[in-house]
DNA sequence: CGGAGTTTCTTGCATTCGTAAACTAAGCAC
DNA sequence: GTGCTTAGTTTACGAATGCAAGAAACTCCG
C-alpha cells in the first residue's frame, strides 16, 4: 500500500502542478501568469501551457489587466464562477442549502427544517438539487458536498453515526449519487470548518501554519487537525474526538464520555450548569436552547456579572488544559477557536491561554498563535460546499468537470 | 511555501520510484525486479532501468538466482552492503556507537562512558569516526547519524536543550560536518526509535498501518507519532511530548510538569514510588537506577507479589488513559510500547487495554493493536544509524553518495 | 512621433520520464 | 529438440518541464 501510493507517472506532475497554481488563484484572488510563475517557481512557459489548458476547462478566467509597470501589462488571471457546486448543511433541527463558486463564495443559501428521517432528508436535497439545477442551467453544478453531525466516513461516504435519531449506517453518497447521477461527497462537520478555515478563511497568519488546531465547542467538543494544509482523518475517519480526552480523572472506571472529560467540562452544556449552580435557579436558566443561553451568559461577562466571569473562567481553564494537552503532544502552532463563547473573545482569550505554559526551555508553546475562527457557523457549509471541487486543488483532477469545453 | 513545496518536476519522478524501490527491498528484504513491477504497479522496462541506476550506485546488488517457477528464473535483488553509516546513541552515562548497513543491520556496536561535557563527547565521536573509517576502507562510511535524549532540532541539527547538564544549543550537526567534512544528521531518540520500529523492526501487522502511536516510557515519556510511514515532527520540531499532558487535574495551576501530567503518574520514576509506598521501606526500593528497579517489580509481580501488581496495575491504568486519549484525537490503529515494564507484557497488556473503550459506537478503538517493542532498547541506535539513509528512501536522492560508481 | 527599454506571454526544441510491445534469455516438460 | 512459460532488456512514442528566442504591449525620452 505505502509503496504504491507513492508512485509517480510523468502524467501525475501536471496535475500535481495544475492544483498548484488552482491553489495560489484561490489564496491571492487574482494573479498574472508572471506573478504564477514566480510564486510558484515554475518556468513561465509551463504556467502559460498549464493556465490556457485550465482556461479551456472553464476553471480559471482572464480579468482584465493590471497597470503597466514600464512594460507589458499583465493579465488578471481568477477562478472561473462557471462551476458551481451544491452544499448541504444539516443540523439537527435545521438544514441549509447554499451554492458556492470554485473560489468559496456563497451565491445564495436558503434554509428549512430537517425531516424526521434520514431518508426523507435525502430525498429534500434531491428535490431542492433539481431546482437549482433547472435554474442554474445546464451541468454547472458539478457535484453536492453534505456537512453532517457526527461520525463519517468521508472515503464511503455513510454517516456512521449521526447525532440525531435515525442516522445509523445511511449511505448518503451512493444513495444521491445513484438517484442524481453526479458526485456526492459526505463529511463531518467539525472537519469541513477546519478545511473551510484553512482554505477560505480570512485569518492570514493561518496560512503559512504547518500544524493547525481547529476547535469547535458546542454542545460536545471537537477538533479538526490540519497538518500541512491537509486534514488528519485518521485510519476510521475517526480523528478528532478530543472532547473524550480525560483531563481530571477521579479515580473511576474509564468510559465513554465520562465524567472527566474534556466535553464533560467544557462544552456549552457544562458552562450553562456551571452558571446556573452558581447563580441559583433566580435566574432564568433553562429558557432556549443551550448556545443562547450560552450568548446570554457572554453578554453578561462582558458587563461584569461575578458569577458568569467564574463560569466562563472555570470553563475557559478547562479548555485550556485540553488544547495545551494536544499542542504538547503535536506541537500545532496555530489554534482556532470555533465557539458559541467567541463571542466574548477578548475576555476568553486570556482565560484560555493563561493555561499554555511558558518559559524559555518551552519551545512547543513559542509562536504559537489563537485566534477566533473568521467564519463563525458559516464554517461547515462552505466546507461542505467545496467539497466537489476538493480534488481539483490536491490532484487537479484531469479527466471529470473537464469536458474539454470550447 | 506550500504552493512551492507541492511543485513536481519530470525529473523528480525517476527519484521517487527509485526511493520506492528501495522501500520494497528493505521491506522484502530480496525481491526479483519482476516482483518489484507487480508490488509496485510500474512497468518492468521502467523497473529494469532504474535497478541498473541502483546497481551502478552500490545501493542494490544481485544475489544469486530463483529456483525457476517453469520459466527463467528470477534474479534475487538485495540492498547491497557497500554503503555503511555511524550511527551514536548518547545516553546519560553510556555513549554508544555502531556501524550499520542500508538494510538496518548493526555490524558492529561499542559503546563507552559519556564524557562529562558536550564538546568532550562530539570530540569522542569525530574520534572514532576516524577509526572506523579507516578501518572499513575509503568512503564507506556515508554519514553519521546521532540520538539524543531532548529537545532537538533535526532541520538545523541542534541540539536545544538534551537531558543532561551543559547540552544547551549546541551545534551538533554543523560542528562534526565542519571537522569530518561528511553529512551529520541528529534526531530526537524517541523518535529514531518509532522510525526504526517502523522501517526495520519485525511487527509485521505495524506496515499496513496509516497512524502508529510509538509510545517510550522510562523516567519521561515521549510518543513518535507515525503518520504514513513518516514521523510528524512539528513546526519546532518539539512533536511527542504528550508527557506532558494533564490526565488528573486537581485544580491546581497548570505548571511544566506538573503533578497531575502523565508523566508524574505513568513513567518509571512513578512506578518505582507508588511501589515504595505500598511496601514500605523494608524493601530495597533504593538500590539501583530506576530501571533496574522496575525490572525487579515487574519480575515479582510475574510471581504474584500483591504489592508489585497493584503498582503495576495503577500505573499501567494512567498509562492507558494517556494513549486513550491520543487515540480519540488521533484515531492511530496501531501502538507500540517501548517500556522497561514490557519485561511483563503479559500482565501489563491487559491492564493498558482496560482503559480503552469498546462498544458498537466507538470506532476508534476499533481494529486497534497494542504490541510491545520488536527493538527493545536497540531501536534509537538502529534509528541513529540509518538517519544517513533517510534521504535514499524517501526522494532517491541522486546528487549525494552516487559517486556514479563505476 | 518613433525608437529603446521593459515586462508579459507564447512557441519550438532538447531532455527526462514511464508505458507498451517487441525481443532476448533461460529454464521446464514432454 | 520443440513448445511453453517466466524474467529481463531495448526501442518507439507520448507527456511534462526548462530554456531560449520571439511576439506583444506599454513607458519613457529625445
Amino acid at each position: 500500500m505505502t509503496s504504491k501510493s507513492s508512485i509517480l507517472r510523468p502524467d501525475a506532475v501536471r496535475g500535481t502542478n495544475a492544483a498548484a497554481v488552482l491553489q495560489l488563484l484561490r489564496r491571492y484572488d487574482s494573479l498574472s501568469r508572471a506573478d504564477i510563475s514566480r510564486q510558484s517557481g515554475l518556468s513561465e512557459g509551463t504556467i502559460s501551457r498549464i493556465t490556457t489548458e485550465l482556461i479551456g476547462r472553464r476553471l480559471v478566467r482572464e480579468d482584465g489587466a493590471e497597470n503597466s509597470t514600464g512594460g507589458r501589462p499583465a493579465t488578471r488571471l481568477r477562478l472561473d464562477q462557471h462551476h458551481l457546486a451544491l452544499g448541504v448543511d444539516i443540523h439537527k433541527w435545521e438544514t441549509r442549502f447554499a451554492i458556492s463558486t470554485l473560489s468559496g463564495k456563497l451565491l445564495e443559501a436558503e434554509s428549512c427544517r430537517t425531516p424526521s428521517s434520514p431518508m426523507a432528508t435525502l430525498a429534500l436535497v434531491a428535490k431542492q438539487y433539481g431546482v437549482l439545477s433547472k435554474k442554474y442551467g445546464d451541468q454547472r453544478i458539478v457535484g453536492i458536498g453534505l456537512s453532517v453531525r457526527g461520525l463519517v466516513n468521508s472515503r464511503t461516504g455513510v454517516v456512521e453515526l449521526g447525532n440525531f435519531p435515525d442516522w445509523v449506517r445511511v449511505p448518503v453518497r451512493d444513495w444521491l449519487r445513484n438517484r442524481l447521477k453526479i458526485p456526492v461527497y459526505v463529511d463531518n462537520n467539525v472537519r469541513l470548518a477546519a478545511i473551510a478555515e484553512f482554505d477560505y478563511g480570512s485569518l492570514v497568519e493561518i496560512h503559512n501554519r504547518h500544524c493547525i488546531l481547529f476547535v469547535m465547542v458546542d454542545e460536545g467538543i471537537g477538533v479538526g487537525i490540519v497538518l500541512e494544509g491537509k486534514i488528519h482523518y485518521g485510519p476510521n475517519d475517526a480523528a478528532g474526538e478530543f472532547g473524550q480526552m480525560v483531563i481530571a480523572d477521579r479515580g473511576a472506571g474509564q468510559q465513554h464520555n465520562g465524567p472527566g472529560c474534556l466535553e464533560q467540562l467544557a462544552s456549552n452544556t457544562a458552562l450553562c450548569e456551571r452558571y446556573a449552580a452558581l447563580a441559583g435557579s433566580s435566574t432564568p436558566a433553562g429558557s432556549g436552547d443551550t448556545r443562547s443561553r450560552v450568548r446570554r451568559i457572554c453578554q453578561r461577562a462582558v458587563k461584569g456579572d461575578g458569577f458568569a466571569l467564574q463560569a466562563l473562567s472555570e470553563t475557559c481553564r478547562y479548555l485550556g488544559i485540553g488544547v495545551a494537552n494536544v499542542i504538547w503532544g503535536l506541537n500545532a502552532d496555530a489554534v482556532v477557536i470555533n465557539a458559541t463563547i467567541n463571542e466574548a473573545w477578548q475576555l476568553i482569550a486570556p482565560m484560555i491561554e493563561r493555561q499554555f505554559p511558558s518559559g524559555p526551555e518551552i519551545v512547543n508553546f513559542r509562536q504559537l498563535v489563537l485566534r477566533p475562527s473568521s467564519l463563525g457557523s458559516e464554517g461547515s457549509m462552505i466546507g461542505a460546499a467545496a467539497l466537489p471541487f476538493k480534488n481539483l486543488f490536491t490532484t487537479g483532477e484531469r479527466s471529470r468537470t473537464a469536458k474539454t469545453g470550447a
